[in-house]
DNA sequence: ATACATGCAAATCTTTTGCAATCAA
DNA sequence: TTGATTGCAAAAGATTTGCATGTAT
């Protein structure tokens, strides 16, 4: 594991955020640790094949990384936010209903968030 | 609704596999309905915002439109294949768990397919 | 006549790659 | 010294946009 991967791994794991490519890269630079993009690029997917961190794609955004400790997301609707949710023992629910080993899912909540309910109410 | 956004939305109705926009747009020409490849970018779009089709986006790969009939899909992790299976009210088991309203789910079961088991058991 | 639909090319955005320079064992 | 790691620029692939033209109401 390089150095570069191994700062990388630490950001995401001590972000709550779910960051971009591009929002880790900034973030190295703060620190003062400069590297290229395409760097980033490369130690993402290095740790992401090494199941090390896990990657969220969600449709017209770039794609964002986060931690591996089980959880679910929500998305709201209207704004796009993303947010954690944890389910209880998903997996065994869904293994009831199929023959198929399913060795894990990705499971996206789609809901309107607070905020944007809030704003709904006013109109 | 425009012409092609009708040939287009039969088109993926009509189709059981997983169509990217390249494939829909192919698929037009071969039936002697020419459109630029931007058009049916367009009217993807719209079809998707209107509600009538879904997008499935998955890392690595274009996007995927598929009819909105409701089912869930699953990933095999080694060759990628993409295929359909159907849970049972879901969205109320995962509502059990939740006060969050939830309007609708994102599932993508990950998995071995069969083709893929059977060269591990091989191997 | 007006507003929308289209085709095409070019722009954009995210991600990957090639290659030369650098670093570490 | 050898091989991996990096930075940079350029390429690649998917999608969007601008604009001029065409079409339908």
């Amino acid at each position: 594991m390089t150095k570069n991967a191994k700062y990388i791994l630490k950001i995401i794991n001590s972000s709550s955020d779910h960051l971009t490519a591009e929002q880790i890269y900034l973030c190295l630079k703060e620190r003062n640790k400069a590297v290229a993009l395409a760097t980033v690029y490369n130690s993402l997917s290095f740790l992401h094949k090494e199941g090390l961190i896990k990657k969220i794609s969600i449709e017209g955004c770039p794609d964002r990384y986060d931690n591996t400790k089980r959880h679910d997301h929500m998305i709201c609707k209207k704004c796009g936010k993303l947010s954690d949710i944890t389910l209880e023992n998903l997996t065994g629910r869904l293994q009831e209903q199929t023959d198929i080993y399913i060795i894990s899912y990705d499971l996206k909540i789609i809901y309107i968030c607070d905020d944007c309910l809030a704003k709904e109410d006013k109109a």
